[in-house]
DNA sequence: ATGGCTCCATACTGGAGA
């Protein structure tokens, strides 16, 4: 089973893009972040063409969450992340998807830090690790994917002391992310590859993907039960090179059938 | 330090992204 996280920076203005990768790429379960669209703009038919049923988390403008499969609709979990009623941004969808639970993600961006923003940032990162301590010893996988807005570590950016005080690698936020691979969750793609360059993104200004400029801060987290089936997995780099695209490339796992 | 690019809203400009 191929599962993948996409972070589209818009489901409408990227569906030709989204489409010709679904069909290139053919994975079960899809996770996409930035839909960028209120919930009656989610384009189900187009989707439901290609083979996917979905479920999904709109907002105006910003934000948006969705779990797209191949197989049956994925079964609603639940659509926010538990914690802060007055959270109003479309971050966070969860689903039964056959025999795993999956989360599509989008944690705040949290730029200009410090600031609001980066509170805000650090409050959902809470909340999140509550959460995830409470998905992360089920018997069945758990995978929660998405674009966490984190560069893990120096390997995982260009230019390591150019992003010292950015939201995306503050010491606070690659602590929290330590802190969720100490408690029981694989980051699976540094798992399978220790010691290569990884990016997901690469900004649209500077020729950055011309430059590989790049960020890794889309990763997949792998409770025991997911991790004891990984098979494989990696970045659809070339997506980022084509027309119309996303400054994400999706990212995959492949998943034995457990 | 700035700006470079792309998206959205209801707009010919500004906010957000990372």
């Amino acid at each position: 089973m191929k599962i993948a996280t996409y972070n589209v920076n818009s489901i409408n203005a990227r569906l030709p893009v989204l489409l010709r990768w679904l069909s290139e790429a053919a994975p079960d379960i899809v996770c996409l972040q930035e839909l960028k669209a209120p919930g009656e703009k989610f384009p189900e038919e187009a989707i439901l063409s290609a083979g996917y049923q979905s479920i999904w988390h709109g907002q105006k403008s910003w934000n948006g969450v969705a779990i797209l499969s191949r197989q049956e609709k994925p079964q609603e979990i639940r659509r926010v992340l538990p914690g802060d009623p007055e959270d109003t941004h479309s971050r966070y969808i969860e689903a039964d998807a056959g025999s795993i639970v999956i989360g599509s993600l989008y944690l705040p961006n949290g730029n200009p830090a410090p600031g609001p923003k980066f509170d805000y940032k650090l409050a959902w990162l809470e909340r999140f690790q509550i959460h995830a301590k409470a998905l992360v010893n089920m018997n069945k996988p758990v995978v929660l994917a998405g674009d966490y807005n984190i560069i893990p570590a120096d390997e995982d950016v260009y230019k390591p002391e150019r992003w010292v005080d950015d939201a995306l690698f503050r010491t606070e936020v690659k602590e929290a992310f330590r802190q969720l691979t100490g408690n029981g969750w694989t980051d699976a793609l540094r798992y399978l590859y220790p010691q290569q360059t990884i990016y997901t993104f690469w900004d649209y200004f500077r020729n950055a993907y011309g430059r590989n400029a790049g960020l890794r801060i889309d990763h997949f987290l792998l409770n025991p039960a997911a991790l004891s089936l990984l098979a494989a997995g990696g970045v659809d780099r070339h997506v980022r090179g084509w027309e119309k695209t996303s400054d994400h490339a999706p990212v995959w796992i492949e998943i034995k059938n457990g």
